[in-house]
RNA sequence: GGUCCUGUAGCCGAGUGGCUAGGCACAGCUCUGCAAAAGCUGCAACAGCGGUUCGAAUCCGCUCGGGACCUCCA
């Protein structure tokens, strides 16, 4: 078991040593969407992220059971619990029962997620299905002594949590700063404290979504699902929980809050951010209206966009920065992700056509290092890319026959290429083996048969019309020592 | 206003106090009927000003610029 690996704990706000809390086995919880709305790419990019994390993880042989929910209640609109509900809002707007907002978007979400080929996690838990363990749990605060109930509607008294524990911990911000640049309660506010939250909401006499609790029907606040799934999947306190950056200050403040009254526990021993995607410098978000739809950038249907990318190629562009860095959308970067991409690509296949030597010019052991050195170091992915891409310029020099490689370099190479950019990065070949596919292989090799006997007659007017022909329908043709090889663009 | 992050060559992006990632673009050469691919070579950067140091893009201070969070958002 690797145990060389840093992790950026946002709680110490500094790279610590991970050391899980059973050997051998790793509890890890990501805060999923919210489904009442298409995903955009900016929550691609956290979940991709964690993908990769979670991908990493298990390279490394540990055993992970990775969480990430599903919220489909509870989740309001405007701020501090007095707006409408997001999904009986856009219910009224689409005309559809509230849940079948909640079953569209979360096939649509998972449509995405299949589309970057991320890997399905453990477990993912909806709020709906633990309405009866977030009642207890508030139930449980609420006997501990850190929340009230107010006319149905059950509240966190943060003050009075602060007074034992360090609320804003997670932000590095006093008690004090945070009142200060929170509003006024305003006239008719049931809470006691300005900072205060709702664990539990009573209903408004329209809502459909509703569910019997001690204090009434109602429906449970946003923070105290992933509180109550969190420590029924992960225990207590479990290694790693993650989440975009902007549920830093108040989701991620609140759940550990709402644990520790709980449970009398820190839940979670490293705390994971993912940064924000941005669109021209600001930061791509639903209310912004600056989201790009995942289809819309495969497609390039969008005004801001030249033309599209393959999901593997907007996944290879998300690894090429550091997940703790924005992220910058634009044409230029894409263009030059799709093509570093397809080099990397084709770098792995020119894997297969190499001669084995007797003698080697190379130092394997040392990419291999320099490859794990990499993803220890905080899951450094550009340092990764970068390193592979000294494996590939020693796979072509090798083609080339400049560079020498044993057979065992080239089995070593291969499983090097497949472990990090298969397997880590989580990056696919973009052809499959489907049956057209045969079917075209078989008609390749008769076109290109037909060309090399026109080549012969130096009939090369003709030869290039058809290279040109096939390009336009996007076959490229390329002539090497070897003779003409095909490859379909993307 | 508070808490932070950030400013790296044409573009995107890593980075350790000393040994100048990587990708794309660009230029030259090799290869080639041409093109492409591939290889080799070249190219150029650390926002500004001070300080610490034998030495700083890297540490500290100030100035200027960009961004996030503090109200729903991954």
């Amino acid at each position: 078991m690797n145990n060389h690996l840093l992790i950026y704990n946002t709680l110490t706000r500094t790279k610590e040593r991970f050391e899980p809390i059973n050997i051998g086995i790793v509890g890890l919880y990501v805060c999923g969407p919210t489904v009442y709305n298409d995903v955009h790419l900016g929550n691609c990019r956290t979940f991709i992220s964690f993908d990769l994390i979670y991908r990493y993880l298990m390279h490394l042989g540990f055993k992970v059971r990775y969480v990430r929910n599903i919220t489909d209640a509870g989740h309001l609109e405007g701020d501090r619990d007095e707006g409408d509900d997001k999904f009986e809002k856009k219910a009224k707007l689409e005309q559809l029962e509230p849940m079948e907002i909640v079953q569209k978007y979360t096939l649509g979400f998972h449509d995405v997620m299949r589309e970057f080929n991320t890997l399905p996690p453990s477990i993912e838990p909806t709020a709906t299905g633990h309405i009866c363990e977030q009642i207890e749990m508030v139930k449980q605060i609420i006997a501990n002594g850190y929340a009230y109930e107010v006319n149905g509607t059950v509240y966190f008294d943060v003050e009075k949590y602060n007074l034992e524990f360090p609320y804003g911990q997670l932000t590095n911000r006093q008690l004090e700063d945070l009142i200060e640049n929170t509003r006024e309660l305003s006239g008719q506010d049931e809470k006691r404290g300005r900072l205060d939250f709702a664990l539990w909401i009573k209903v408004k006499p329209e809502q459909i979504m509703r569910w019997p609790s001690p204090w009434g029907w109602g429906f449970p606040g946003w923070h105290i699902e992933c509180s109550a799934m969190s420590s029924k999947y992960l225990g207590n306190t479990f290694d790693i929980h993650g989440g975009g950056m902007d549920l830093q200050a108040t989701h991620h403040t609140n759940e550990i809050a709402q644990s520790q009254a709980c449970n009398h526990k820190a839940p979670v021993k490293y705390w994971m951010h993912t940064n924000m995607l941005t669109v021209n410098g600001v930061r791509m978000s639903k209310t912004a209206g600056n989201g790009f739809l995942p289809g819309e950038l495969f497609t390039g249907n969008h005004p801001l966009l030249e033309k599209g990318y393959s999901p593997m190629v907007v996944r290879f562009f998300m690894m090429q920065t550091h997940y703790r860095s924005t992220l910058d959308f634009s044409n230029d970067a894409l263009q030059a992700s799709e093509k570093g991409y397809a080099r990397l690509m084709a770098a792995i296949k020119t894997l297969d056509k190499i001669k084995p030597s007797s003698t080697s010019g190379i130092q394997l052991s040392g990419h291999e290092k320099a490859c794990h050195d990499a993803m220890n170091d905080d899951f450094n992915t550009p340092v990764l890319i970068a390193e592979l891409f000294e494996a590939a310029s020693i796979i072509n020099s090798a083609n080339d026959g400049k560079t020498l490689l044993t057979a065992d370099d080239i089995i070593g190479l291969k499983k090097l290429m497949h472990d990090f950019v298969f397997d880590v990065l989580g990056l696919k070949p973009q052809t499959s083996n489907t049956l057209n596919d045969k079917a075209l292989q078989g008609v390749m090799e008769i076109i290109l048969e037909i060309r090399k006997e026109i080549k012969a007659k130096k009939d090369f007017a003709a030869s290039d019309k058809l290279r040109d022909d096939l390009g336009k329908n996007n076959i490229s043709i390329k002539d090497t020592k070897d003779g003409a090889i095909w490859t379909v663009q993307e």
